[in-house]
DNA sequence: ATGGTAAATGCAATATTATTGCATTTACAT
DNA sequence: ATGTAAATGCAATAATATTGCATTTACCAT
C-alpha cells in the first residue's frame, strides 16, 4: 500500500464515499516527494484550478489517517503524507533534513525490539512510529 | 541527564544567562508527566502567579530543543516535553493513549538498525526519533 | 435513468497556535 | 555600582485548526 488505485479501494470497501475532494487529495498525497501540510494540498489543488476548502481538506485527512491511507509526521513541522507501509501499527520514516524527501519504511525488527523495552518499564505499546533525521542520497553530495 | 539542576548547569556553560522565565519553564518541564503545550506552560504558571509571555515561552522552548534539554513529541499534538534521555540524536519516548503519561528512552542497537535499513535506501541518518503508543501500567487494568 | 437519503462538502465565524519587530528590562561581567 | 549584550514583554499579525449549520453530492433502491 498505498499507490491512488488500491487507497480508492479502501475507501471503496469500508464504505466512504469516493467523492471528487477525496480523490484530489488522494492524488496530491500521492504524487508528493515530501510531507505536505492541510494547506499545502489546497495550494497545490489551487494552482490546478481546483478550490477546495480547507475544512474539507482537515477532514478528509482525519479520515485518511483512520484509514491509515495517510499519517502525520514530526519533522518539518508534522505535516501529513500518504503511507507506503503495510503492517499495522507500524509507521517508520526517513526524511532528509536539507530537501525534505522522506521514504516510509516498515520493520517487525524493530517493533518487537521496542515492545520489549516498553515491557520493562510496564508499558504494552500497539502503535509504532519512527523517524531518521539525516541525508538523503542525492543531498549527500551536495555542499551548501 | 536532565533533571532541573542539570539542566541549569547546561545554561551556564554554554553561556547562556539563566533567567527567572527559563528557571520557571524548566521547573514545568522537570515536574509535568506528559507533554506540555507552550499554553499549557502558560496557564500552570499563571496559577503560581506567574506570568510569561507566550513568546517568551516560544523562544525558550526553542532554545530548549535546541540545547537538547527539551523535545517536541508527536503524540497528543506534538507538544513538548523536558528529555531523560542521554544519548546524542537518539530521542525515544513511549507515550499512554489513555493517561498521556510518558517516558523516554534511549538504546544504540536501535539506532544501529535503523542505521542499517537506513543505508539500504541511500539515508544517513543522523537523528532519530521514536514514539511507541501504546497503555501504561496504571491504565492496562482499568476499563473505560 | 430517476429520485430519496445519508454522507460529505462549503461557508462563516471563531478559536488556537505561532511569528515578527521593536521598546524595555535584566543578568552578568567588569 | 554600572555598562552592555542578551532576554523579555508587548502589540500586531499570520498561520493553523475547529464548530455548527446550510447546501450539495454519491450511491442505493427502484
Amino acid at each position: 500500500m498505498f499507490d491512488f488505485q488500491s487507497s480508492i479501494q479502501v475507501l471503496r470497501t469500508k464504505g466512504y464515499k469516493l467523492t471528487r475532494p477525496r480523490k484530489r487529495v488522494l492524488e496530491v498525497l500521492a504524487q508528493a516527494q515530501k510531507p505536505v501540510s492541510p494547506y499545502d494540498i489546497q495550494k497545490v489543488l489551487q494552482q490546478r484550478g481546483e478550490h477546495l476548502n480547507h475544512v474539507t481538506i482537515y477532514r478528509i485527512l482525519d479520515l485518511f489517517c483512520l484509514l491509515n491511507l495517510a499519517h502525520k509526521v514530526l519533522s518539518f513541522g508534522g505535516f501529513v503524507k500518504c503511507t507506503l507501509g503495510e503492517e499495522e501499527g507500524c509507521h517508520r520514516f526517513m526524511v532528509c533534513r536539507q530537501c525534505g524527501a522522506l521514504r516510509e519504511f516498515a520493520d517487525k525488527a524493530l517493533c518487537d525490539e521496542e515492545n520489549e523495552i516498553a515491557q520493562d518499564f510496564g508499558f504494552r505499546t500497539e502503535q509504532h512510529f519512527s523517524e531518521g533525521f539525516g541525508l538523503c542520497s542525492n543531498c549527500q553530495g551536495q555542499i551548501f
